[in-house]
DNA sequence: TCAAAAGTGTTATCCTTACACCCATGT
DNA sequence: ACATGGGTGTAAGGATAACACTTTTGA
């Protein structure tokens, strides 16, 4: 028989809100290793003595730390990546467990004192995800650039694993030359600006000399939480297409703008208004409540709510998107 | 700060292959708690200490365990539920986490000597997912009358972290009345047989009381195994669709009927030929070697092989399979 | 010459996309 | 009256589904 090793299973949850327009996450502050204040995923033990499944510690976890009660909570990937979470030596390894979750945000409530618990977007985090203005600059000023030179210093390199090369992989992860931005391949771009050295994440694991200039981007995360949150992203993004998750993230009653405002925080990009009222409809998915809401500049929009007959009739229901515009 | 709990993180692989029109899951025979045999899925611990990732342990130790090298690898899901997995009292608890491997059959070479490996149909533990010669007699003669009488005793009963009642579930799983049947439902299916006490594994986890008569539904799995299965095979059925992972089952060289059962014997029904031979080329996932196979039976066919570049130029390239018939 | 399997062509239908226009309210 | 956002109709294009038919081999 094998020699049973200890590993202690960690349980991270990337808890979801949208405010306004804003997609936030739920971080905590700590300082990190080198003395900084970084922010990380709220993070749990998992003790199976007390919760029957992981599922449930997360939820209790989660909620001891956070006050916060969770809605819809889906498993996001297992790492048992020693590599990248402690360095060599450490007494013990972790497992960790990534998990989703949506909420909607409570008002005021924002930190549960002491611990640095805040809601933050998350586009601090990946500035270069969000389509909804324009372009986001950082994408050309900085990110392709880099990644070009990269690309170009060895083209076909590919790491174990990979049946593409560099270049490729810029291509179709960043939607260079003719391939179209899918605003789906978060983890993609992340895992290529982290194996391009260009992320702090990638100085701090050693994989980039020390002190190397490097251009910023994005807010940094402890450990790997910052992968973990794109792996979320990715998700949540593909997700809101095929299963109407959306909802988890509205208040009970909303107007058609404010489901689109939702859902374009989420997908990081305008969708055509018109289509995407009717898609709504023809789905399904909503029905009035006969309310309208305050004008908030115009004309007042009817009120919806969420119907919940879509679950039965038609098992696929989701919010497609369309094209870009 | 937390007692350390000691845990032990297992791997569990599903290993398929298509053996013809046969597809078949790589399991092993070890005799169950109750004396007899059963077959259960390979399994082995992770030690992080010698493997940097839990891929990297999981292709370490089937390649040890069953001689085999794996192709395509995809984590599928980490379950730490103790009540599934160990009984009260047990020492130390298991959390394990899920593979879904593909490989090529190699003929002849089956189990590598001693341990009970072995090749095994995967509709051997669900006979009801297979549609391709017709609709599978159990249904109608024993699972649904079964899982009717266990819907009408409470129509509306929804375990914790439900949204529907046992009648929906019942209704979108196994597509009675107006829902059609979903070949990728194979998870939902199981859970609700599982949760209704029709198959043996729920006898064994003590929710049925012990000795009750009940229909055989499929071969069980040790553990929580089918369950594991079933997450693997609904996962296979859906990533086929927008994933060119077919390929990874047939030989280099292969004619587009074979290519085509090979999808059938996955997705559990049959596809329109000539809409399927179109969509393939279309697609541009294959392209003929020029070469002919020995005809079996009627006029010769082309020989086609995998066009690596799709992976290029459609990102998004798989097999999808329209309609019945 | 017939069975068996390979392979081609064509049409109807539906869904997506794109564009243009009208409506109700506050200032 | 006009700006602002809410809301509707309709036509073009592409993908899917369903059908019928021809070709090439072995027995």
């Amino acid at each position: 028989m094998a020699v049973r090793t200890s590993i202690e299973i960690g349980l991270s949850a990337v808890i979801v809100a949208v405010d306004g327009t804003t997609p936030k996450i739920f971080a905590v502050r700590q300082p990190g290793s080198d003395g900084e204040e970084v922010d990380g995923l709220p993070l749990g033990p998992f003790d199976p003595l007390r919760h029957r499944t992981l599922e449930i510690g997360l939820r209790s976890f989660v909620e001891d730390q956070t006050g916060l009660s969770l809605g819809y909570v889906e498993q996001l990937y297992t790492f048992g990546d020693r590599g990248r979470q402690a360095r060599r030596g450490d007494a013990d390894h972790v497992a960790s467990v990534g998990y989703l979750a949506l909420t909607r945000i409570a008002d005021g409530h924002d930190a549960p004192e002491g611990t640095g618990g805040h809601w933050r977007p998350w586009y601090d985090f990946f500035p270069w995800e969000d389509f909804r203005e324009d372009r986001p600059p950082i994408l050309d000023d900085a990110i392709l650039p880099a990644l070009r030179a990269w690309s170009t210093a060895d083209p076909l390199a590919a790491p174990p694993g990979r049946a593409l090369g560099r270049r490729e992989r810029l291509r179709l992860a960043f939607g260079t030359g003719d391939v179209p931005w899918d605003e789906e391949r978060v983890l993609d771009r992340y895992e290529l600006l982290y194996e391009a050295g260009l992320v702090v994440e990638a100085q701090r694991d050693g994989r980039v000399p020390a002190g190397a200039t490097l251009p910023v981007l994005g807010a940094p995360m402890r450990h790997d939480h910052r992968r973990i949150l794109a792996t979320a992203i990715s998700r949540l993004r593909s997700k809101l297409k095929y299963r109407p998750v959306v909802f988890e993230l509205l208040p009970p009653e909303f107007t058609l703008t404010e489901l689109q405002q939702t859902v374009e925080a989420i997908a990081g990009r305008h969708v055509h208004k018109q289509n995407f009222r009717r898609v709504v409809d023809a789905g399904g998915l909503v029905e009035a409540t006969g309310t309208t809401s305050v004008a908030t500049g115009g004309r007042p929009a009817a009120r919806f709510r969420f119907r919940r007959n879509v679950l039965l009739e038609r098992p696929g229901a989701g919010v497609r998107l369309g094209s870009r515009t």
